[in-house]
RNA sequence: GUCCCGUUCGUCUAGAGGCCUAGGACACGGCCCUUUCACGGCUGUAACAGGGGUUCGACUCCCCUACGGGACGCCA
């Protein structure tokens, strides 16, 4: 059976890049009918929180993507990474290092004077002497000395590093506590991954990573290293390219399917299709035609994608999605008309929920002014009559839906020997505050008709404050 | 500096030697639709990093250069 993993150091929030590689590997293991596991890897004790870890928790729960197995925590498992090294060590394919930070420094410093790469000498390979009392060792991998290590990377094809540009790795800390290369080796083969899907960073790991494999008798899995997104700018991404945190895009306003979409289709496509259902995305992925470039991140292009989810969403969907941004602008959901309505109306003029959200609240919030530039330029005193009309021909209506509407806005129009507009404008500012709406019958049934009578006659009192100004 | 990876419109991508007068999408411009704002439809501008090979023929294969990214931690 397939079995992948998201394992993600617990050392900040949960980026977009990590998100994408997240995303793929649930994908491949969804599409194989195999398992997806997370793993968070707390091993760095130090820039490890809890915070983090929820925020990596959310952030998967938001998006939607499931986990079979786990989260497994590494710090849980000390017991069995210590019992690897000592097996190491016991076999002679481990050793304990002396030397201390402020040598290794010294030596690396050298190295790069004399336009090497930097690397561990192996200067207590072989050390047989008396070990300084005052340090405390680290324990390194004797990695091979000469060969070649060859990867068939499932993304970068097959990518070949000689032993002699390895070093011998530490996999224990001189307090004792086992180090990145170590666990995840342990980790990955423990818990029966069949498929590594990662960050390229990580390509330069994966030689030593192998060569720990072997030493300590475990299958080697498959690799796929996924190109990083980077900024806007083409540099790597970080925080001063705004947002790249995902829960900062939930709070942007935009849907998860929609972020999912955005990411699935940078570095890898499926012919001319640009928008895919989560579904969609895992019938037609590829892990084997994903690009090997690295690609840049593009918020316009994301917005758009967003919009277009919004469009086919289930108004229900939309409304789970849409209320935490009602709540946020005061609005009480049970004083107007179902939000899933209200979605259904917007969605195609809204690119984000935050813009759906704005253009959703005066179907819950009363206003006392109407938009000054609208105002200005439908609410003039020769629409009085207009209004008058529209308004008396409203009242007597029995039934309020948008067909009746519409057809009494019709009738004003013809009565009055006007077009459309010289009723239907003035009637949208009065009734939504502002010059912007959906369907004005449509957007005038949700209001709900009480509402848009009281509306209407502030707005003819406002015609009038203005005709004595 | 050393090693690894990469390079098609501004951006995401299609392209597996002739199908390429290099296709699609975002963004940008124009037109149409329209009682508002949008949606939508049509349309335009815009790319094979450079240089050498290989071949009858190179976006596609090889080499070099340039540029970009990554790694070189008692971080992951």
């Amino acid at each position: 059976m397939i079995r992948t993993r998201f394992a993600p150091s617990p050392t900040g929030y949960l980026h977009i890049g990590g998100v994408r590689t997240a995303l793929y590997s649930w994908l491949y293991a969804k599409k194989l009918g195999g398992e997806f596991i997370l793993r968070i890897e707390d091993t760095d004790l130090e820039r490890s929180s809890e915070e983090s870890v929820n925020a990596i928790l959310e952030g998967m729960s938001w998006l939607g993507l499931d986990y079979d197995q786990g989260p497994f925590y590494q710090t849980h498992r000390f017991e069995r990474y210590k019992e690897v090294i000592d097996t190491l060590l016991a076999k002679g394919l481990a050793y304990y290092c002396y030397a201390t930070p402020e040598e290794l420094d010294e030596m690396r410093e050298a190295q790069k004077a004399a336009g090497e790469k930097a690397r561990y000498d192996g200067r207590f390979r072989d050390f047989d002497g008396q070990p300084p009392a005052d340090v405390n060792p680290v324990i390194r991998f004797k990695n091979p000395t000469d060969g070649e290590v060859v990867i068939d990377d499932i993304v970068k094809g097959q990518v070949t590093v000689s032993n002699q540009e390895l070093d011998d790795l530490i996999i224990a800390r001189s307090d004792g506590t086992p180090t990145y290369n170590l666990t995840v080796v342990v980790d990955d083969w423990d818990m029966g991954l069949t498929h590594v899907i990662r960050g390229d960073d990580h390509l330069n790991n994966t030689p030593r990573q192998i060569n720990l494999y072997n030493a300590i008798g475990a299958e080697v899995p498959k690799f796929a290293h996924i190109p990083m997104v980077l900024g806007e700018d083409g540099s790597r991404l970080s925080k001063r390219h705004g947002a790249v945190s995902v829960l900062q895009y939930k709070e942007e306003g935009f849907l998860p399917e929609a972020l999912l979409n955005y990411l699935v289709r940078l570095g890898w496509s499926y012919q001319d299709q640009e928008i895919f259902t989560v579904d969609q995305m895992v019938e037609f992925f590829d892990i084997n035609t994903v690009n090997s470039a690295p690609s840049t991140f593009n918020t316009d292009k994301l917005t758009w994608i967003n919009e277009q989810h919004i469009q086919m969403a289930d108004a229900e969907h939309l409304a789970r999605h849409l209320s935490p941004f009602m709540a946020e602008r005061g609005c009480d959901l049970s004083q107007g008309p179902e939000l899933a309505d209200v979605a259904h109306l917007l969605r195609e003029r809204a690119k984000t929920l935050i813009e759906m959200a704005e253009g959703a609240t005066y179907f819950y919030n009363d206003f006392s002014e109407f938009e000054a530039g609208a105002a200005k330029k439908h609410l003039r005193p020769v629409a009085e009559g207009a209004m008058t009309l529209i308004l008396s021909k409203l009242e007597a209506l029995e039934e309020w839906k948008a067909e009746p509407i519409h057809a009494a806005i019709n009738a004003t129009a013809a009565e009055l020997e006007v077009g459309m507009g010289k009723v239907g404008m003035p009637l949208r500012v009065a009734i939504t505050g502002g010059g912007q709406s959906p369907a004005i019958d449509a957007t005038a049934e949700l209001i709900g008709k009480e509402r848009c009578i009281a509306r209407l006659k502030m707005a003819l009192a406002f015609i009038e404050a203005r005709k004595e100004a």
